[in-house]
DNA sequence: CCAGGTTGCTGAGGTTACCTCACTGTCCGG
DNA sequence: CCGGACAGTGAGGTAACCTCAGCAACCTGG
């Protein structure tokens, strides 16, 4: 078959993404949380305040649901709501110490874990796949 | 280390595999499936006879949880539950025709949704994505 | 300057897709 | 031929989403 089986292609890249999410819910394990809460932490530790709602954009996902995100987070006490000094109704989410740190391991961690997992590419074989992700991530 | 952002590696298939998804589950729509209804359709459809215990093997859930989805896919006619010969405990799941038809539907549309994600590259960048997630996924 | 619509968050309650545990019926090795 | 392992499923639980309604604060036009 010389035919150029794209079906194939988004087959392999599902399963190596599939295997990529698996080992990172893993790897996540000591801290005990959820794939979605630490990219949560990541978004609130980038920016400084961030709002509920630009926090359920970014994780695409209701307003709503961010309200819950950001409860699990507080719970854990590594965010903190702050009310907005420009517009009362909003509420600012900031990462607490412990909320800086854990991301900083959590970071860590993840680049750890993509290193093992693409040790087994060439440093061209690297850049090439990365050049060609950027160019379908547009 | 020139750099090589290892990390940012991980990102990219990440976000890249998102868009990916949200694109299939979209596509997934006219027939009113799930992926993971769609995936079991495919296994179904792949192996002659597939025991529940398989199914969930295959889908990496509990055995519990293929009974479920051997529902969903048997309300909407799409598989039927046919008793084991060689082991009157078992329970073979197998394809209606309009499973199978379903099931011949949505992998063209996924050919073709494929085709349309990774139009933007070059006839050598698939081969070389293709070659590299191979080696990425074993 | 205030009435009425919009926005930001959250309580209440629903759905979906998982899970574990317990049970029944069947299989099989000693 | 019997005790343990195994296949599927009912019952019931959880996590992460959702929508809808409500409340307070914001903004804009007359």
């Amino acid at each position: 078959m010389t035919e150029d089986r794209t079906g194939e292609l988004g087959d392999l890249l599902m399963r190596v993404a599939r295997t990529q999410r698996r080992r990172w819910r893993d790897a996540l394990a000591p801290w005990d949380l959820s794939p979605h809460q630490a990219r949560a932490l990541r978004v609130v530790c980038e920016r400084e305040g961030v709002r509920l709602s630009d926090l359920a954009e970014a994780l695409h996902i209701a307003p709503r649901s961010a309200t819950e995100v950001a409860d699990g987070l507080q719970d854990r006490g590594l965010v903190a709501r702050t009310p907005d000094p420009a517009d009362r109704r909003a509420v600012l989410l900031r990462p607490t110490d412990e909320g800086r740190r854990v991301r900083g391991e959590i970071g860590r961690a993840r680049d750890a874990d993509s290193a093992e997992l693409f040790a087994r590419l060439g440093p061209e074989d690297r850049a090439a796949l990365a050049r060609i992700l950027r160019t379908l991530a547009d």
